[in-house]
RNA sequence: AGACGCGUAGCUCAGUGGGAGAGCACCACACUGACACUGUGGGGGUCGGCGGUUCAAUCCCGCCCGCGUCUACCA
């Protein structure tokens, strides 16, 4: 085998390396977890993406953590489960179903509910693999044979199950509320589904005239159109100005009903004229006060959005804008339009089309929060739930605390069907996990399922057990519940993590998983949102085919800090894609020169840096995994990327070119050893973040023999490398004089512009001789210095510049006299920072206070601090004026 | 309106009750043996402002200013 072939490439080709290590790995089916094993569980379940969706780079950023974590812990001898899977997402499905029938000009009703339904899962079989597809592009190590779906059989079992138990329980009834809806969708949605939008309208003052008497009291709305619907007038009980007018009657203008003035305290007397009309059926305010005050409730709407024959003929049939214009013109007409003022308000739209959202009267089915939410609320107080960072509980508690009844029901065909059959006979509901044959209150057989579907989220607060097989009693269950970690982002806490912790311990009487990680926002280099409409994405599919996925998973994980959101621009991934190539040549350096080596040889005996170099890997594996644990994954990253390039590649690598190219075949068998011990456990340690680059040299690399004798392992099945040896504390300090030595000798270089080829002669004092011995030619190689002496006695010799390593001082001796300048600028900048300093100790340690309250340690410390300071400022002093004098000499 | 977060080098951000850090950018020097997606060195910051606690504050507390987010909304 020749060299070339034994070498790796001059580049790292992320494209076929990410295929062909991805496929090997499902070949050896390496992401499924082990059934009998002995390991100690540890599970994830992904937060399920839409089964619409396509990978962004929030999905990216959870998947390349989990994805960390997952291998993290399979790395350190967990057996991990990390579960896949997607949800039906209910209204976004059915929305870009129904825009495709459209296309042909058709709706769904056009189909009928069956065979729409067919069209659905047609779709998805289709488009449905789409982001698990991107998923394993990322890298994810999910077992893809354990992969659900949120209409799966099973799944559907399990809300089947949930829905009759609590409706037995009487957790879930039946009501006729005010809910939200969307008239495009034709559905309701929760709140979550309902976010505000802040919209341009107008305050439009309205007199509803008294009944009895000249006059009117005047009101103001954004919405006149309501006033249809209107039920009483209402004013603040305190309020002086009307007072007298409660329980007086207005006219309802246009219609000339009589209403009442009520009071109640949900008016602000300030806003406005301070008397608000009420309106239960259209306006979530109102609605409470009608149902306060006993007021009657009249539904204006069709479900289409339309204006229905409650609103008087006249109006009937229209839509909301056009029946507010022809309000307005009719109250114009009447003298009634008192004035109108433009007025920014937040309107509710559909999370999904966008439409307005109408409040409505509706019949709905509802889930009791109540007594759901707080023991969800204690498990998070008492720790048994925690998330990371710890800040998000405050998010959870504050809306676990005021939370509404939850409205389940939803108008849609695409979805779990209510598991509620109405009987015809006495109007009962009777709920069931299977086709009920008969009435539960009078067992009448003429029974009617619901037409409505359940919302999405409740079928995904099931997610974390109905994933394991639940209500079955299931291995996976036993051994995988509950899972570990739940990792997702903040805009989910209230669809997703509050609701399976409370749905996991009404069902399974235990929380769903220990730990919450709530990872950062990806926002644009600007600090804004991403968004599709704003389109400043960046799509993380178009970063992989750039850049390599390890890059955007590098990327990603070491911007993932702890309670900041991630400004993301593209040059970003430059410094990730600069890293995966410097791990590529420190792999192709040593490979280089590996080409005679036996990995089963014993090693020989090592250097002090060999077993430097290996301690150092163990620091920083020890700081990684610290970093996991507490899901600060930044600190990881950074461990791993300081150990890799700034002590092995700067130090290690330049220093075992010495040794490999020497002539002592001991000494080289043991840096060769070293090479590989080292770079494969960095290599370990690097995996779960970058896995295919260090797969790709891992298996390029020889293997050290393993206890089991097994030599064909992926990266993925060694568990990390145990610590080496500590360095005695001698060998300490000899390293870390050593290394300050050649830092010192190069800043001379540096500052005094001494080209780096130019050949220096360094002199060291006798009395280092012990911290110097054996380190000659690391010294001369990492400095480029042509002579040593490291026995040097007396004061320096008149040429030299001096620097300071450790405690000793180090000539570096100048022939040419044209540096004496510089040398003297240096010592000069040097003093005035040492007397500045100075000072600041001294005045510190001359305070009587500090000596007597501070903590004698700390005291002692800045003490021999101050002494050094001095002792370098005097010699450095002394050595400035024998310079000056010199260069005087020079220049005579 | 409340709550939370943030304000540290030109930029993006770590960090800690005891002499201010990283990456990128910048400047200087160096290109044939791992790597220019590089190496070596350097410059650069009253740690948002004002007070307080402390022997000691960038860190703890209070107030203020600026930015961001969430929650609730006034019809």
């Amino acid at each position: 085998m020749t060299d070339q072939e034994k070498n790796l490439p001059k580049r790292f080709d992320a494209e076929p390396a990410e295929a062909r290590w991805y496929q090997e790995w499902l070949k050896r089916d390496l992401f499924r977890p082990e059934t009998d094993s002995q390991k100690p569980p540890y599970s994830i379940v992904i937060p399920p993406p839409n089964v619409t969706g396509a990978l962004h780079l929030g999905h990216a950023l959870n998947g390349s953590l989990q994805d960390v974590l997952s291998r993290h812990k399979r790395m350190q001898g967990y057996n991990v489960l990390w579960l896949p899977g997607t949800d039906h997402a209910g209204i976004a499905t059915q929305v870009v179903v129904e825009r495709k029938l459209a296309e042909d000009g058709k709706t769904r009703h056009d189909l009928g509910r069956e065979a729409f339904l067919e069209e659905v899962w047609k779709w998805k079989k289709i488009h449905g693999n789409t982001i698990i597809d991107q998923q394993k592009r990322l890298g994810a190590s999910c077992d893809w044979s354990r992969e659900r779906f949120t209409m799966d059989e099973g799944l559907s079992k399990a809300v089947r199950t949930v829905f009759t138990h609590l409706h037995q329980e009487g957790l879930i009834y039946r009501a006729n509320y005010l809910v939200n809806w969307c008239p495009r969708c034709m559905t309701v949605l929760s709140d979550l589904e309902a976010p505000r939008q802040s919209v341009g309208g107008n305050l439009y003052k309205i007199r509803y005239d008294y009944e009895d008497r000249e006059g009117g009291i005047e009101v103001e709305t954004t919405r006149p159109e309501t006033l249809l619907g209107d039920t009483a007038v209402a004013v603040h009980p305190e309020d002086e100005r009307y007072g007298s007018l409660i329980g007086q009657r207005v006219k309802l203008p246009l219609t000339q009903r009589s209403i009442e003035i009520v009071a109640d305290e949900f008016v602000d007397p300030a806003f406005g004229t301070g008397a608000v009309k009420v309106t239960p059926g259209h306006d979530p305010n109102d609605f409470e006060c009608g149902r306060r005050l006993g007021l009657e409730e009249i539904n204006l709407l069709h479900k289409d959005g339309t204006f229905n024959e409650n609103a008087g003929e006249k109006y009937a049939g229209m839509d909301m804008k056009t029946a507010r214009k022809t309000v307005l013109a009719d109250l114009e007409a009447l003298g009634l339009l008192l004035s109108t003022t433009p007025h920014q308000h937040e309107v509710p739209h559909c999370d999904r089309c966008h439409t307005v959202v109408e409040p409505l009267l509706s019949n709905q089915w509802f889930l009791k929060m109540e007594p759901l939410a707080k023991p969800a609320i204690e498990i998070v107080r008492n720790g048994k739930v925690k998330f990371h960072p710890k800040n998000w509980e405050n998010t959870y508690f504050h809306w676990m605390e005021n939370i509404r009844d939850w409205p389940i029901s939803r108008q849609l065909w695409w979805g779990h069907r209510i598991p509620a059959w109405e009987c015809g006979a006495c109007g009962e509901w009777t709920s069931d996990v299977d086709t009920p044959t008969a009435c539960r209150a009078c067992g009448g057989t003429d029974l009617t399922q619901d037409d409505d579907v359940l919302d999405t989220w409740f079928s995904s607060a099931l997610w974390p057990f109905s994933t394991m097989g639940w209500p079955d009693e299931t291995e996976d269950l036993k051994t995988f519940y509950p899972t570990s970690v739940l990792s997702t982002g903040f805009d989910i806490i209230f669809f997703w993590v509050a609701r399976m912790i409370f749905m996991s311990l009404h069902f399974m009487k235990e929380v769903p998983f220990q730990d919450v990680y709530i990872h950062p926002l990806i926002r644009d280099a600007k600090g804004k949102k991403m968004s599709k409409t704003a389109g400043n994405g960046i799509d993380p599919l178009e970063v992989m085919a750039e850049h390599g996925t390890d890059a955007l998973r590098y990327t990603l994980v070491s911007l993932a800090a702890q309670g900041r959101d991630i400004k993301l621009g593209t040059h970003h991934f430059d410094g990730a894609r600069a890293f995966v190539t410097k791990i590529w040549n420190a792999a192709r350096f040593s490979l280089m020169n590996l080409e005679d080596f036996n990995p089963a040889s014993e090693p020989g005996k090592k250097s002090l840096y060999d077993r430097w170099i290996r301690t150092r890997l163990d620091v920083a594996m020890g700081k990684a995994h610290e970093a996991l644990d507490a899901y600060r994954f930044n600190d990881a990253a950074s461990a791993i990327y300081h150990f890799m390039w700034r002590e092995f590649c700067d130090w290690y690598i330049e220093l075992s070119k010495e040794t490999l190219q020497g002539e002592d075949q001991e000494a080289r068998a043991a840096t060769q050893h070293t090479l590989v011990e080292t770079l494969s456990g960095a290599l370990q340690v690097l995996h779960p973040i970058m896995p295919y680059v260090t797969e790709e040299i891992y298996q390029a690399l020889p293997h050290l023999p393993r206890a089991d004798g097994r030599s064909d392992l992926m990266l993925m099945e060694q568990n990390y490398p145990s610590p080496a040896p500590t360095l005695t504390q001698t060998e300490d300090e000899e390293m870390n004089f050593f290394t300050d030595l050649v830092t010192k000798v190069r800043q001379v270089r540096g500052e005094l512009g001494l080209p780096p080829k130019s050949k220096i002669r360094i002199r060291l004092p006798k009395a280092a001789g012990e911290l110097t011995a054996g380190h000659e030619p690391g010294i001369r190689a990492l400095t480029n210095a042509e002579a040593l002496d490291l026995s040097a006695e007396g004061s320096a010799p008149p040429a030299a510049s001096v620097t300071r390593a450790g405690p000793y001082q180090v000539w570096v001796e100048l022939e040419d006299p044209s540096y004496f300048a510089e040398e003297a600028n240096r010592l000069e900048k040097s003093l005035k920072k040492l007397e500045k300093d100075i000072a600041m100790f001294d005045k510190k340690l001359s305070n009587p206070k500090f000596l007597e309250r501070a903590k004698p340690e700390v005291v002692a410390k800045d003490q021999k601090k101050l002494q050094g300071l001095r002792e370098e400022a005097e010699t450095t002093g002394k050595r400035l004026s024998q310079l000056q004098d010199l260069s005087g000499a020079a220049e005579s």
